[in-house]
DNA sequence: CCGTTGACGCCAT
DNA sequence: TATGGCGCCAACG
C-alpha cells in the first residue's frame, strides 16, 4: 500500500498518534513535519479532518492553549467536552496545566 | 486566473 | 508588556 506523502495525511497520522489525556499544538505539528512556517496549513487540514474519522482534533490546540477551533465542532461545547472527558481541564476554552498535558511529537516521536 | 480567507506563529514596533 | 503586521500553504468564490 501507498502512502500519500501529502502535507495533509502527515498531519493526520501525528494527530492520530497523540494519546489519550494530552494534547499538542499546530505549530508542534508543523514543526515536526519540518513546516514551522506552515501552522495555518495544519489548522486547515484539520478543517478538513472532520470529515475523516479517527482524528481527534480536539486534542489540537494553538500555541496558547487556547481551544481556537472549537466552534468548527459539531457543538461548541464538543471539544471541551471530549477533552474534560480524557481528564484535561478547560476553564473558559482554555486548557488548564496546559504545558503538563503537552504532547510534543518532537520528543515523543522520530523523524 | 486573481483575490481573499483561514482551527497559527513569530517578529517588529 | 501589549498590539499589530507579515509569512506560509491550500482551498474557495
Amino acid at each position: 500500500m501507498k502512502e500519500k506523502n501529502d502535507f495533509f495525511d502527515q498531519v493526520y497520522q501525528v494527530v492520530r498518534l497523540i494519546p489519550k489525556g494530552r494534547v499538542t499544538s499546530y505549530g508542534a505539528i508543523a514543526k515536526y513535519l519540518g513546516a514551522a512556517k506552515s501552522s495555518r496549513v495544519v489548522g486547515y487540514a484539520m478543517n478538513a479532518s472532520h470529515v475523516m474519522e479517527g482524528i481527534p482534533a480536539h486534542r489540537v490546540v494553538n500555541r496558547n492553549g487556547l481551544l481556537t477551533g472549537k466552534m468548527h465542532f459539531e457543538t461548541s461545547d464538543a471539544m471541551q467536552n471530549a477533552l474534560e472527558a480524557e481528564g484535561i481541564k478547560v476553564k473558559e476554552n482554555q486548557i488548564q496545566n496546559f504545558e503538563k498535558v503537552f504532547w510534543n511529537p518532537m520528543e515523543e516521536l522520530e523523524i
